[in-house]
DNA sequence: CTGAAAGCGCTTACAG
DNA sequence: CTGAAAGCGCTTACAG
């Protein structure tokens, strides 16, 4: 009844508690007909080694943390059952930090290194000068998820999002619009500089004023500030960084009397499952949340499995797509 | 620059590692000045206890499980929040553990109990035979968050789901409202089966025929169910257990040229984002899915100091209320 | 109030 | 291919 032992399954087996060690560590090291027994017995009597033990001999844990900022969108669900799939793939285990409060980073950061965990994986994009510097002493591999690091000793698995919204940009241009507005985050994030800057070389390029406007992510106060940019005149097509801003705007507009698509059309950024219970339907650029979390764990295994101190770390970009709906023609 | 051990610390302070250990885990055994001068060695250092070798030590890890479906909403990440904030006081650490695939509960259990926490936060809804048995042999306490346990041996946490639906349906009937329909999930989920019980109560109790259907939590399949449905007499009043579903019926009908809610009034569970960014903007029941999450943890950390095995567990529910925006009248 | 010592449950060179 | 033994970094009775 009570957890059994690597002790009492080497008694069972008749072997030493190395064997049974290898059999789970090193199978290939064990003689077959050794090895099957002491699987059996294992299996009978439902051994599940101590991760703790285990983590303090090998020094390895199989144990990957996970660091999200304390305001993530719900999309971070997802994507840790993307990361969450590919670690059972590869036997790890996930630790879940969450970073707060941006005055307890060190500690936070401490309590990550202390758990011991083989790499790290983190989403956050924004970081303050003490945390990339605490990154450094990190003793095992940190790899960016849908993130952009601003050192390039770090990898990092995303979107292109300067291309994706260059690219978004562009073919609403072609389409014969020329007054085009982009919505950002009053809050800094690097994955919403580089939109900007996609949105911004496709203007230029066209040889169209650019209107950006910055807004907060909170609805109540999105309402009011989008209510004003109303009174002025409505662009021809407004770009968000954001689904939930793309709504909130597109709410408003069509509540005023604006008509969507036909006078006003809205395109907003990452697909979530918002684009499809608005009215009209959203029209966005899907950033595969899933995909990025999955391959960013097999990624981060990779880098874990590195003797070699370091290659230079990849920075891998995942294929979007356009998901047109309702809300553009 | 590599991480200090106790020994470096106990060395530092002239003292015995024992010394070093007793001021981390009961400082009041250790004389004042003593300990004043550990603890600044420790900080100077930056020295943080190995989490695995404290776990195998103590047999206790400070840390705690986190068990959740794979299907769970992007709720979930509220709640964590709300989980950890009262981790982070508590001075636990969190272990997520996504429950992908039915056949391998067995598996993930056997992992749950070999990572060694300390108790464990369970979120499914809905357990199999063979997990309920497992959970029996769990050598920690079990508590179910935001779900309702069948057997009474375990606590859990959540607002009261039948009174909250009798309430509001209730609340309808008193209004003048007869036809009021309830939509639900075609799969089981507890927490669904008591809002179900509270609606049906409150009707019976007026003497009103109920009107029940069950509906996919697929977007694209409910859409052409709900349409269906529509091709009958609307009710007057349409409660749904989430609000991804409200919403989705709320679209369809408006696009169908009914008014909302002159004609058809909607009402939704949760009050996630969604119900803000809908148009009209949806009444629903709030779960406080943060509070929930919070208050959990907290009595978990009192279920794992108790030494005296059992009192009876607890059923703690937390207030709700109803969220009344523009989707009624 | 403090230290020496055993032990937590594993893994891994090292011999054989 | 296998076993005996050391060691991973802590905690906690047990003495004093």
């Amino acid at each position: 009844m009570n957890q059994a032992k690597i002790y009492d399954i080497a008694g069972a087996a008749g072997v030493s508690l190395a064997t049974v060690s290898r059999v789970l560590n090193h199978p290939e090291k064990v003689k077959e007909s050794t090895r099957n027994k002491v699987l059996r017995i294992i299996k009978e009597k439902g051994y599940k080694p101590n991760a703790n033990a285990r983590g303090l001999a090998s020094r390895r844990s199989t144990t990957v943390a996970i660091v999200v900022p304390r305001i993530s969108q719900a999309s971070v669900a997802e994507m840790i059952q993307g990361i969450d799939d590919s670690a059972k793939k590869f036997g790890y285990t996930l630790r879940l930090f969450i970073n707060s409060n941006p005055k307890q980073e060190q500690e936070l950061w401490g309590e990550v290194i202390a758990s011991s965990v083989d790499g790290i994986l983190l989403m956050n994009d924004e970081m303050t000068q003490e945390t990339a510097k605490l990154l450094q002493y990190t003793p095992v591999p940190v790899l960016f998820v849908n993130a952009i690091p601003k050192s390039d000793k770090y990898g990092s698995v995303c979107i292109d999002y300067q291309e994706s919204a260059y690219k978004i940009t562009k073919k609403m241009i072609e389409r014969g619009y020329k007054s085009i507005m982009f919505v950002g985050t009053e809050h800094k994030y690097t994955v919403n500089d580089y939109k900007l800057n996609g949105y911004v070389k496709a203007m230029e390029e066209a040889h169209l004023p650019t209107n950006i406007v910055f807004s907060s992510g909170d609805v109540s106060i999105n309402e009011k500030h989008f209510t004003q940019i109303m009174e002025n005149k409505l662009p021809e097509v407004a770009l968000f960084v954001r689904d939930s801003m793309a709504i909130s705007f597109m709410n408003i507009a069509v509540k005023k009397g604006h008509r969507v698509p036909e006078e006003l059309q809205i395109i907003g950024f990452q697909n979530t499952k918002y684009a499809e219970l608005s009215n009209p339907k959203l029209t966005c650029v899907e950033t595969p949340i899933y995909e990025i979390g999955n391959r960013a764990m097999a990624y981060l295994t990779e880098l874990m499995r590195e003797t070699n101190a370091q290659e230079k770390p990849k920075h891998i970009l995942v294929d979007y797509k356009v998901i047109w709906r309702e809300s553009t023609k």
